[in-house]
DNA sequence: TCTGAATTAGGACAGTTGTCCTAATTTGTC
DNA sequence: GACAAATTAGGACAACTGTCCTAATTCAGA
């Protein structure tokens, strides 16, 4: 593994906290003490807090990609859908304590009226359009999105749910409802055509 | 209308900043301003910021109670669901704004570590009894808290997501699409019994 | 080994935070 | 109208915030 730069610490430590304290309650005492360097140091590297947000969506990006292309490896989009629900339950004890990292950021960010809230959407978009593509390679070319969009909701209030509560049963159901729901997914309607 | 008491005010403009902006951005400044007395005044009323969080999360859970009991006028346990789920309709703009009250507040303070979440799911338990209640009136004994849980989810996951993308149509979309789920469930089970 | 650049630590800075105190004012009751 | 209680305004307080500066140290290339 390549050593990583101090930026890229800053920016892997940020993306922890702000996940798991939210990023208004994460200051930068709190960043420098997890990565170890001291609090002046940061505008070497980050001109201000939003920068270091800014760098912290970027990682996200990045990883969430390549979550996604890990996923592709899988022939069948419908086991590829289920890598996909099956992260609340690999994730679940964060989940249960922090809710979900994509979803958590994006309401919080709306809540302070925050400019980079649309560059944390784009997380969302992601998810969104991998799913829609394995949708539509399972045969769903008219409601792809749709379908994505429905499935990531989903996955969402599960999350919203499962943390209020600290219901682990609820979220494990869930998990299970949503692969009985995929399986029972009309398949091979490639040739189908619906009128406009 | 009877005259509000000054710890009642606050309460309510509180209420509405830690809605907007969320609790741990909302200063005593902020609230002082919006209800118009001076800072240091507070404590008379209130001994410390989480005894205004205190108050309202009690004052959430009474308008809450009253908003239930408002649809138990209908008659129908179906048309009271419906009520349920149009909310969604009728704070659209705040939601797609600031995202569901109940859930962001939940979702915070779970970030927080804070010891009110508990109380603050309690308004979530309200949603779940009452929604159980209604399945369990269309015959849905069995399965009336798993239905309740599941409509629950399914309203927190629109609002994140409509919330996220500013997506309007998705909402109204999802609220149709919950209407139909509602409509299509079998219903006069009152006489059948599953076995435990 | 020398030199210029990159990186670092530590602290200064003005502003804000939640909390608390005191003195003035208003209020309700006799 | 007098008086005790409730309520108020305004500011003090230490701690913390994000930001910025300077001086010391480390590093890379000749």
């Amino acid at each position: 593994m390549a050593k990583q730069t101090t930026p890229e610490l800053i920016a892997e430590k940020a993306d922890t906290l702000f996940y798991e304290r939210g990023f208004e309650a994460t200051s930068f005492a709190d960043i420098a003490k997890a990565v170890g360097i001291s609090r002046g140091n940061f505008y070497h590297h980050f001109k201000s807090k939003d920068d270091i947000l800014d760098a912290v969506i970027t990682r996200r990006l990045a990883t969430t990609r390549a979550m996604l292309a890990g996923w592709e490896e899988d022939a069948d989009p419908a086991q590829r859908i289920i890598s996909f629900v099956r992260i609340l339950i690999v994730n679940r004890s964060k989940i249960m304590a922090y809710g979900c990292p994509v979803g958590t950021l994006n309401t919080e960010l709306s809540k302070l009226d925050h400019s980079a809230q649309n560059r944390a959407s784009d997380i969302f978009a992601l998810f969104r359009d991998w799913l829609a593509s394995q949708f539509a390679a399972l045969g769903h070319r008219q409601d792809a999105q749709d379908l994505a969009m429905q499935l990531l909701a989903r996955s969402q209030g599960v999350a919203v749910m499962a943390s209020a509560f600290g219901d682990e049963g609820f979220l494990r159901a869930e998990v299970a409802a949503m692969e009985s729901w995929l399986a029972a997914l009309p398949k091979n309607l490639t040739t189908k055509r619906q009128g406009h």
